[in-house]
RNA sequence: GGCGCGUUCGUCUAGAGGCCCAGGACGCCGCCCUUUCAAGGCGGAGAUCGCGGGUUCGAAUCCCGCACGCGCUACCA
């Protein structure tokens, strides 16, 4: 059997890193073996759609690595691969679920099964459609039909037990007395998710169907449908869920869910992927550290924990920090290029790229840790920053700033480097009768406005002579 | 409330009866390196495997009960 497996997001707004993941999954099972990936649009939830989702779901699996086999703008053998257009394929299956005696036509109003809803809470019974039109005669029904609004339900079994086999939690029973008649086509003619994913599952031959843990109570919804309409279902296999902080499921509410979102934060899709990868999964009993490649290599999913993860945001940091440093030095160039928020020439990014590099564990930490490299002025600071460090004598901050422009002062302009910069704040040590590591600080915030950054020396000789002495006049100004 | 799922260091996980008085990673702590901060190196603390019963010569691993947590309970997915 030639493994096909789909992502099939609701464009509902931008995807989510739970989502996300079971995209990751999806894809990296069928890479694994062989098989297709492709990607459906479940845009059945017209109230709900959202006109920019489209371009979010495929920027983030572009974003990811994550191609697909068939979908949209590929195309591909079971176009179209939105749901929207393919109505008359949910239409034709509801209808023959009627005629075949599954499924009847339901008139009552949304306000009623509102009452209905609210009634059932009040006497703690279980929610659910009561049936009130399960036994209209079809005579009648077909007559209804003509004027009134109405959808279409299925009509579950009220005895027995249905057994959903699942490739991660083992077979799983329900309860039919438990299940009630569900909704498969709305009244406004389209299909809800059950029969939607049913139809197209079966239609696209998708071998194993991948999802979250949140859905695996519709599942038997889902197994008596594939049996009403006589198809053969797929594999399940339910993921588990990620938890936010507050182990609940992750959500907006949560903080960032967004996948796009850490984009823009400044995390590397490498970082993502990996981080995402062990939300679940693992490769053996050692390696922490997985690319995309080795996913699409060894991804499998009887590798896949039940349990839910928590979401954590230091192993995410970590990760970044680790491909960061991974990076080859071309790409680091642009990426530094890129988010330093200035304009940087070739000489000056290779100047900072190393010293850089070791220092950052998201991207949008270049721009403020790069600031002062720009402009003439050290970044604004508070004067009692430029003692902080010395218990806040002001008095030794001075001497330091002092006897440091006096040690600068004699570099000339054309000896100006590393070493001689070195040499010289080197040489303020007998002068101080202090520790370099002791009065260092002075000169950090006095020339990058904090107390921590890029080096010290490096930093000097990369904004030059006279940026230097004027940084230093301006922190003995602030002290006066 | 009902149904379902889950339960190994703070977190992600390894573990499918003896290799486990439980391994790796992040985080944390300490030391080293060191011009700050990082990075890196070395070391450490950290899980009586949710609890209680079984089965077995032997259980994190099998069975039962309980507790707790989470998910679902829409003409949303």
């Amino acid at each position: 059997m030639t493994v096909r497996t789909r992502y099939a997001p609701s464009p509902t707004g931008d995807p989510h890193i739970g989502n996300i993941r079971a995209a990751l999954f999806s894809w990296a099972y069928a890479r694994a073996n062989g098989g297709q990936f492709l990607l459906r649009i479940e845009d059945t939830d017209r109230a709900r759609l959202q006109e920019t989702s489209l371009e979010a779901i495929m920027d983030s699996l572009h974003w990811l690595g994550i191609d697909w086999d068939e979908g949209p703008v590929v195309g591909g053998p079971h176009e179209p691969y939105f749901q929207s257009q393919r109505l008359p394929l949910y239409q034709h299956a509801a209808g023959r679920l009627i005629d075949e005696g599954n499924a009847y036509r339901c008139f009552c109003t949304p306000e009623r099964l509102d009452q209905m809803r609210k009634a059932q809470q009040a006497s703690k019974q279980p929610p659910g459609y009561d049936g009130r039109c399960r036994d209209i005669p079809r005579e009648e029904s077909d007559r209804r039909a003509a004027n009134e609004p109405f959808t279409v339900r299925f009509k579950m079994k009220h005895d027995g037990t249905t057994v959903l086999h699942d490739l991660i939690r083992g077979d799983v029973t329900f309860d039919n007395a438990l299940q009630d008649d569900f909704v498969a086509l709305k009244s406004d003619g389209y299909p809800t998710y059950h029969l939607a994913v049913v139809v197209d599952d079966t239609e696209m031959q998708i071998s194993h169907a991948i999802r979250g843990d949140e859905w695996i109570s519709s599942a038997p919804k889902h197994i008596q449908l594939y049996d009403a309409l006589g198809y053969e279902p797929p594999v399940w296999a339910h993921l588990p869920l990620i938890l936010g902080p507050d182990h609940k499921k992750l959500s907006k509410r949560s903080g960032d869910t967004a996948v796009l979102d850490y984009a823009t934060n400044g995390y590397l899709p490498e970082a993502m992927v990996n981080f995402l990868a062990f939300l679940g999964w693992s490769l053996d009993d050692h390696t922490s550290l997985v690319t995309i490649d080795d996913l699409k290599q060894h991804f499998d999913l009887a590798r896949v924990v039940p349990n839910p993860a928590v979401f954590d945001v230091e192993r995410l940091n970590f990760l970044n920090g680790y491909y960061i440093r991974a990076m080859d030095e071309e790409r680091w160039h642009a990426t530094i290029t890129q988010w330093s928020g200035q304009q940087m020439d070739a000489a000056l990014v290779a100047a900072v790229a190393p010293i850089l590099r070791e220092r950052v564990a998201r991207l949008d930490e270049i721009g403020p840790m790069t600031a002062f490299l720009f402009g003439d002025d050290a970044p604004g600071y508070q004067a009692e920053l430029l003692a902080e460090k010395l218990g806040g004598d002001a008095a030794i901050a001075q001497t330091v700033l002092d006897t440091a422009m006096a040690a600068f002062s004699e570099i000339a302009s054309e000896d100006w480097n590393q070493a001689s910069i070195e040499a010289a704040i080197r040489g303020l040590e007998p002068v101080l009768g202090l520790k370099l590591r002791k009065f260092v600080s002075v000169l950090y915030v006095a020339i990058e406005g904090s107390p921590q950054g890029l080096p010290l020396f490096d930093s000097v000789a990369i904004i030059g002579r006279s940026r230097t002495l004027h940084r230093l006049a301006a922190a003995l100004q602030k002290l006066a």
